[in-house]
RNA sequence: GGGCCUAUAGCUCAGCAGGUUAGAGCGCACCCCUGAUAAGGGUGAGGUCGGUGGUUCGACUCCACCUAGGCCCA
């Protein structure tokens, strides 16, 4: 009987009530969300909201068509979409295109790994074949793999660097660079397979121990100027060392390189004096006979400058360079330089303008200028090469060598390096570096800024770029040699007239067609008159590719813009895309091809460390969504800074789990407490709002303005704390708790309910769109189950202005909310004392002086509401006075007396309420039973089970 | 080896034109509630601010060096 009664009661409240689960079951909602948009065609949708509204265009750079995704696209998309999606929030029009990158290297080797043997057989056009499919199966994955993570863009029309209309571009732009003097041809040493005769890419070649011979080699001084300044060498025959486990480099020597800040000695053995660096005196010289004296003159490296050796066994010079890369971890400290067999050679023959000296053909034998080895193969010349020198009389030591050497991947074979004829695109011509500098550090937004500093420095620092590869997968550079008289005919307006070819059949036409099918017709050499001409079989390097991609999307789309507002990807990329892209947009636009470039760092596990697979700390998107939902791993990239590397860990998504289901269930209570509220029919005005509802809209106000700060400045961190703090504090901890009263005991359309559910409704309202971008099934699942009038998704919504904003109020609760922190204090110490549970079961004594007690006094109601206690009054702690019985002479002791210390002169008794129980509000009041038809009631309960019954 | 960057509680982040006991949320411990319930509330314990020197009356905050880690080069 009394059980039913209870019951009865409990039908009298008005509960939150609402379909939108407490249980995300994110795996399985977050598909059936993206049918939903799907199948409402959202997309189109948000294109339609944006039209003619200002643009913000990110332009995508194009991940690689090869794998799956791994966490760090994830980052990088994430990063996007929340851009995206919060400036159309905003009110831009912000229309993101994805894109592939998908030539180049990688592919092709995949798939000449899977042809196995065939690959021999297997002509350029087929092999093309099989890259392009092999680059669209994987386009698809990914594809379905971003969209899966919530991204939203124009899926159905991305661009691909392999379509036809973006390999005619690139055509086209190489073009411009020819057009302006900026591409030229010249040689580079490359990993070269002599056995395949190809150049070998950097992941072409595998490291295999390989024994050398390992040779001391003396080169006879020529030059006079150091006998004349150091006499202890006048009249002696002086011989600079140097050490090459590659002998037959040594017909290419030009010249020897020196470290200008090392110290060198010059000793005398046997009658002859020898130039080494002073480390190496005991370990080489030791060896090869008794020091006869200490070292005759020790010089520093600088003191070599301008001087000239001969050539171990040809009448010829070798220059003294100087070079950062001289160690002194073997060798001799003296380095000898074929520029055109070695990367720093290359680069020290570059600085001194000597020749690219390689005089060696594709099958790896010396060509016929090589005097005594010509037609030798290199590696069977070592052997001759030192008997020459032994011959000459130039061999200090020879001997054995085991060490690391590149090999080809292939045939296995030790390879070479061999310069050879590449495509440049020249940093002085047209003054491209300088005018790139001026743009990274005058027009440009980096974002951090010292992005401007790192691709400044590269910028400054780097070679020309070499654009050609030796390789099918790509497009080739339209350049055409005459047949007879071997004339470069290398035309902007050709390269133009072969590009409308590509733009109908691809690039793959270059290989397909004759090179007459593909001139324009009637084209002669200007040379001789020739009408034949073959075509250059170098294809362009994919940085150029993607680099052209402004012109290929940005400039050939109506509803984008170029320059782009913003290119956002990882930090490596201030060497890769960022820095090619600006290289080819200044070269031949002579503007950058961005305004605002952003970084983000990498994703490392949760030490810090890099993820790799032996490490075995590979976090894999696919198992995070699986496990999560997308919606955690986009909550993840929100809350990390990503300005520097970001970590992820169980523990750090088990974080972002609970802090997303705290956000999720802040959704659920408040549309749960809305239910019933119409906000065309029962929103209370601003003015006659409560002053709690207008304080949580202040607050709300507050938030939104630090949130919507926070998307402008792009630091998403801010918006996940602020958005979590917001739902824990302001909300669950304070507003929430305190007005269960108000929304389940009173009667649904009474004055205060209203109010409480106007301030929730804006709060929902608010709250759904400024989550949003970040949590965009969340956002867009509550939005749905909000009352009253609204557009069909969040996303086609804008964010909400900053209102409501009461500094006044904002004032005065920083001095309640801190009282409330202390009576709080004050209640859990008789919770210990076991004199408490629920905070309903006390009534408060407040004990203060002065203005504070005033303050108190006036604002005893609202105290007693935000500490949900039944009962509380305040005394006024004043000695020597009488007669008032709020006026006490001492303050009270014992026990469940609180003294504060953050508030001096507060003290708080907690005592118990008086009065009964109410059975349906369970606030304890002395007016229970004062109606005899509902004896366990309360007066308020009473007065509104009339209300509701009327 | 060079360029750029990072280092504050177990986790994610604040903070500081240098100035009283370094903050927040989560997690954790303990407690309350059972009318948000695989929820909700409260209290509390956690930090030699990577290390060492220096500048200063005073440094987490400025400088130098070092250590660890990251990206890009060599």
């Amino acid at each position: 009987m009394a059980e039913e009664k209870k019951l009865d009661y409990k039908n009298t409240l008005n509960l939150p009530r609402t379909d939108f689960p407490m249980k995300a079951n994110l795996g399985q909602k977050e598909p059936e969300i993206l049918k939903l948009w799907d199948q409402s065609k959202l997309y189109e949708k948000i294109r339609e909201f944006s039209k003619d509204k200002e643009k913000f265009i990110l332009h995508d750079g194009p991940p690689y068509a090869n794998g799956h995704i791994h966490i760090g696209h994830c980052l990088n998309k994430i990063l996007k979409d929340v851009i995206v999606k919060s400036k159309t929030m905003f009110g831009y029009d912000s229309y993101y295109i994805p894109g592939w990158d998908c030539h180049g290297l990688p592919i092709e080797y995949q798939v000449t790994k899977e042809l196995g043997l065939k690959k021999e057989t297997t002509s350029k056009t087929e092999i093309r074949k099989l890259c392009r499919k092999y680059a669209e199966k994987f386009v698809g994955i990914q594809r379905e793999e971003f969209k899966r993570i919530g991204v939203f863009g124009d899926w159905e029309h991305p661009y691909l660097t392999m379509s036809f209309d973006y390999e005619a571009t690139i055509a086209r732009e190489l073009g411009n660079f020819m057009r302006v003097g900026n591409l030229y041809r010249g040689k580079k040493p490359v990993y070269w397979c002599y056995f395949c005769q190809t150049a070998l890419a950097e992941a072409e070649v595998e490291y295999e121990d390989k024994t050398s011979p390992s040779v001391y080699v003396k080169f006879p001084l020529i030059s006079k100027e150091l006998s004349e300044n150091f006499f202890s060498l006048t009249g002696k025959k002086v011989f600079a060392l140097i050490w090459t486990t590659t002998p037959w480099t040594l017909p290419a020597n030009l010249a020897l390189a020196f470290h200008p800040d090392y110290t060198y000695v010059a000793a005398e053995i046997n009658g002859e004096v020898y130039i080494l660096a002073e480390v190496f005196l005991e370990s080489i010289l030791g060896k090869v006979g008794a020091i006869h004296e200490l070292p005759l003159q020790k010089f520093q490296g600088r003191d070599f400058e301008g001087l000239k050796f001969k050539h171990p066994f040809y009448e010829r010079e070798s220059i003294v360079t100087f070079g950062d890369f001289v160690t002194l971890d073997t060798g001799t400290g003296i380095v000898h330089i074929a520029p055109g067999h070695g990367q720093e050679d290359y680069e020290i023959g570059t600085k001194y303008n000597l020749d690219i000296y390689a005089p060696v053909d594709a099958r790896g034998r010396f060509t016929k200028e090589v005097e005594f080895f010509n037609g030798m193969f290199v590696y069977d010349a070592n052997r001759e090469i030192i008997e020459k020198l032994k011959e000459k009389g130039n061999l200090l030591r020879e001997e054995k060598f085991v060490h690391s050497y590149p090999h080809c991947w292939r045939c296995k074979n030790p390879i070479i390096f061999r310069a050879t004829p590449q495509w440049f695109i020249s940093m002085q011509t047209n003054g491209l570096r300088a005018k790139a500098l001026d743009h990274i550090q005058h027009t440009v937004k980096w974002i951090p800024e010292w992005g401007r500093e790192r691709i400044y420095n590269m910028i400054e620092n780097r070679p020309d770029w070499c654009v050609s590869r030796q390789r099918a997968w790509g497009v080739p550079i339209v350049v055409f040699f005459c047949d007879s008289c071997d004339y470069m005919l290398m035309d902007p307006e050709i390269v133009n007239h072969v590009a409308l070819i590509f733009e109908k059949h691809g690039a793959d036409a270059w290989f397909t067609h004759e090179a007459e099918q593909l001139l324009p017709p009637g084209t002669k050499c200007p040379e001789c008159g020739s009408t034949n001409f073959k075509k250059e079989t170098d294809i362009l390097d994919v940085w150029f590719d993607s680099g052209v991609s402004f012109a290929s999307v940005l400039e050939r789309n109506s509803e984008l813009s170029f320059p782009a507002d913003m290119y956002l990807e990882g930090s490596d990329q201030h060497r890769g895309w960022f820095h090619s892209s600006l290289l080819v947009s200044v070269g031949t636009r002579g503007i950058a091809p961005y305004k605002s470039v952003l970084t983000h760092g990498f994703v490392v596990d949760k030490e810090g460390e890099k993820m790799s697979k032996s490490k075995g700390n590979v976090t894999v998107p696919a198992e995070i969504i699986k496990k999560y939902g997308a919606e955690i791993l986009r909550l993840w990239v929100v809350a990390e800074d990503y300005r520097s590397d970001i970590r992820i860990s169980t523990e750090i998504l088990e974080r972002l789990t609970e802090s997303y289901r705290k956000i999720r269930n802040t959704f659920r209570y408040l549309l749960g407490n809305v239910h019933d509220f119409n906000p065309s029919k029962d929103r209370i005005p601003y003015e006659n709002l409560e002053e709690i509802d207008r304080w949580i809209l202040h607050r709300l106000g507050v938030s939104c303005d630090k949130i919507l700060k926070s998307y402008e400045n792009y630091e998403f961190h801010i918006v996940y704390h602020e958005l979590q703090r917001f739902c824990i504090v302001d909300l669950s901890s304070i507003y929430l708790d305190v007005q269960k009263d108000v929304l389940y005991t009173f009667s649904p359309n009474s004055r205060k309910r209203r109010s409480a559910q106007t301030a929730m409704y804006f709060v929902l309202y608010s709250l759904a769109r400024l989550s949003a971008p970040v949590l965009s099934f969340t956002g867009d699942e509550a939005w749905r189950y909000i009352p009253g009038e609204k557009t069909e998704s969040v996303h086609l919504t804008t964010f909400p202005e900053i209102e409501f904003i009461d500094n006044g109020l904002e004032e005065k609760w920083n001095r309640i909310i801190p009282l409330r922190d202390e009576i709080l204090k004050a209640l859990e110490k008789a919770r210990k004392d076991k004199f408490i549970g629920s905070s309903l079961e006390a009534g408060l004594e407040i004990y203060a002086e002065g203005e504070l007690r005033n303050f108190i006094a006036e604002n005893l109601e609202l105290l007693k509401l935000l500490t949900i206690v039944s009962h509380i009054a305040v005394f006024l702690s004043q000695f020597g006075r009488n007669g008032n019985k709020d006026i006490v002479n001492e303050l009270p002791k014992g026990d469940n007396t609180f003294e504060s210390t953050d508030i001096p002169g507060l003290v708080i008794k907690v005592q118990k309420a008086p009065g009964e129980k109410c059975e349906r509000c369970w606030t304890y009041r002395t007016t229970v039973g004062d109606n005899p038809d509902y004896p366990t009631l309360c007066d308020r309960c009473v007065v509104h089970l009339m209300e509701m019954k009327a």
